[in-house]
DNA sequence: ATTTTTGTTAACGTTAGGTTAAATGCTTAA
DNA sequence: TTAAGCATTTAACCTAACGTTAACAAAAAT
């Protein structure tokens, strides 16, 4: 016996393109659940449960993020790929903060997207811990792509972060203005918890602090013996 | 509702098994124009679009591989199912080199036509979604043409690209700003995830960055560990 | 006061990537 | 069949990126 399909939401209002990608991820062994508009979406969505969103952003009466946003609701760790036109980039996708786990430009490649929904998949599998790939966040004035591995300043050129200066403000940023124990830091991204490996974190800490200097209202605080803490001051400011 | 029923010509010139195969097909939800030999299918193909052809072989006048060639002058890709004498064996059709998508014996199952209908509406169908390949891009001030594997800057002369540039090229562009994962590029390009394969890509990278240098705001940018990302700046700009 | 924890910088070793050139493989045309 | 002309791979060498560790300073806890 095989383990069970994944299955699939898959909302497209276009009915050719629905019904071939439909077959197509059916064919590559995904139960697929087609509903041609955002409405519909949510309705099956609410019905059943999907390990996998794959929503078309532009659609009529109920846009793709406008659903995300409803589904995220029920359900805060889905992975959801948006599909969306070719002349949308970053900036639009910057606004929505819905927390994307992928985006794709129409048209794409389909085994790209094969590509892209079983690497998620695997990745959603392996992570112990629920927390969402969210992978964009704004921290004060900073933007954090977690994907693309850069945290931008307002409109400066973006600072490359390293694998590991990524992930640990990520992490910081997942528990923003709350602690976030040093342990769990070493258990997730160090994968070890020692002497040696603190310390490296520590070092983190000291290039992460660095590139927060920028924005005066952003700081990692320390909280001694248990962690850090990444505070934005005035957030919901005058 | 549904999609819109797939059109099928049914080119056969006997009236009798012509319309009962007909009503069969119509019944299971095809659309079906019926024409009773090869000179009426032609002027029926021409003034209509279809998913697919049902030729007869033997046929007065205008035999069925005939007109198949003519069809096939006009859309080279629409599947055509023969249907042949019990007699007539493979040699004879090994003659025709019409391509066909498949054939079946007079007298034969109705189900079993069904099924085959099926198969190559929906593999026809998969197939074009894999290559819905774009292989147009826009990028920057160059145009790939990914067909015909060559790259144009501004009006100069076109570079002509390896299949491999090509490939890879295109991959690229199809993330355009977006991270396009090694892995992703040597599962699809190079079939193959080692390290030799991957510094063959870093290879082809550098021939694409020097053909890429003309226009000052293309790039390719490496994201250490994960890919590459073909940026496009100032897209929609001043 | 003294120990422990944290902050920070610098040095180091390792690995990934950038690039060029040579070697190999493939196709084609003489 | 061979040689020319490609495309592609492999090799070689170099630089950049990363992460760890060490060293020392500062802060916090005891």
């Amino acid at each position: 016996m095989e383990t069970v399909n994944k299955k699939i939401l898959l909302v497209e209002d276009d009915p050719n393109f629905g019904i071939v990608l439909k077959d197509y991820l059916s064919m590559n062994d995904f139960d697929v659940t087609l509903a041609k508009n955002g409405m519909e979406g949510y309705e099956k969505f609410r019905k059943d449960s999907f390990d996998l969103c794959i929503l078309d952003v532009m659609m009529p009466y109920k846009d793709g993020f406008t659903l995300a946003k409803e589904i995220r609701e029920k359900d805060e760790n889905i992975p959801i790929i948006f599909l969306t036109a070719k002349t949308m980039k970053e900036d639009v996708l910057k606004g929505y903060k819905v927390g994307a786990d992928d985006y794709l430009n129409k048209p794409f490649d389909s085994e790209v997207l094969l590509f892209k929904i079983k690497a998620i998949i695997q990745r959603k599998s392996t992570e112990s811990l629920a927390d969402s790939k969210q992978f964009e966040f704004e921290i004060g004035n900073f933007h954090l792509n977690s994907k693309l591995r850069f945290l931008t300043y307002k409109d400066e050129e973006p600072i490359k972060l390293s694998p590991k200066e990524n992930e640990l403000l990520r992490l910081l940023a997942l528990h923003e203005n709350d602690l976030m124990p040093r342990e769990l830091a070493l258990t997730k991204i160090w994968r070890d918890d020692n002497y040696f490996t603190s310390r490296s974190m520590d070092v983190y800490i000291a290039k992460l602090r660095k590139y927060l200097k920028k924005d005066e209202d952003v700081e990692i605080l320390n909280i001694h013996g248990e962690g850090f803490r990444l505070v934005v001051k005035s957030e919901a400011d005058s």
